[in-house]
DNA sequence: CCTATTACAGATATATTTTATCCGTAATCA
DNA sequence: TGATTACGGATAAAATATATCTGTAATAGG
């Protein structure tokens, strides 16, 4: 089981767009090479971030994208369940149903007890990724990535926004 | 990103499991039928139970599988684990390697910031499943389940174990 | 000792999902 | 008008999940 690659992707792109000046975009062409993935695959996922909200997306020359909010009003979550969707890891087959002793018109009741533990579980990874924004992630990579690579990325990026 | 469905058949596996009186082993074959799940496919999640310790698979007429400690010694996490690998959801590709602003030489430094995020609601996901037994699971079945299906599923079991 | 039954390991096959790539369209800016 | 961009849909290739099949070794019971 495995995260799509696309979620690393879309994570270190915001990441990247929080640097962007007002009103500025930056094409999915700039975000790629930078990242060194393929342009269209990366675009797919910038496409689900802007259905859901999170990226404004523009046309024509000087277009691209931009995040849509502030970065603190921009959680993990957010962006994981966007380019991943919002469904369970687990999913639940039911397959207490198949037991031989259980009539089949015991339908109803509560959800399988095993997929409740299960979902719950699926509940505190969703906590844990909704109480880091990119605002926290800002505040690390300034700890974590040393000041020049930091100030020669804006530069390379602005250049090409 | 989806959890394979041997997780789930495992983990009923499991909760069945605990009915067996000491010394008695259910054969894959009935757990298989009493899921109504295929019998070589559900082995393949047996084993790797048996692999990791969770279960003892022993040969032979009237053999098959018990469980191989307390059910209060066997936590939703084991089970889980066994089957699906302890390996992150989450893969770091290191992407930010191919910053063409990062000189080569600098490989070493701290993981990535992103990759310690995602591998934290991981952790988290993981201390959520470390906390449910066995037991706590049969506490919850004994609620949810009504008492003649269960007495019935035991007796089911027992006569073909 | 013989036979049926079982777990186990490995090879193979099929289905589904992930990982792309390609193309046409519409919008936008110079 | 022409270059550039996002966007949506179709298609293709690769990886993974979902099985199935085979043979082997161990074991209990006759």
């Amino acid at each position: 089981m495995n995260l799509k690659n696309q979620v690393e992707w879309a994570l270190h792109c915001c990441a990247v767009m929080m640097a962007l000046p007002e009103g500025v975009y930056l094409p999915a062409k700039v975000l790629a090479e930078f990242h060194g993935v393929p342009k269209e695959y990366l675009s797919k996922a910038l496409q689900a971030l802007s259905q859901h909200g999170i990226v404004i997306g523009t046309l024509g020359p000087s277009g691209g994208y931009r995040l849509a909010r502030a970065p603190d009003q921009i959680s993990f979550l957010d962006i994981v369940e966007a380019v991943e969707g919002k469904r369970s890891t687990f999913r639940c087959e039911e397959i207490r149903g198949n037991n031989p002793c259980v009539p089949r018109r015991h339908r109803a009741g509560k959800p399988c007890t095993v997929a409740r533990i299960m979902w719950k579980a699926d509940e505190a990874w969703r906590e844990s990724l909704r109480g880091v924004s990119l605002t926290d992630l800002a505040a690390q990579l300034a700890e974590d990535v040393p000041d020049d690579v930091l100030a020669k990325s804006r530069a390379w990026l602005l250049e090409r926004a």
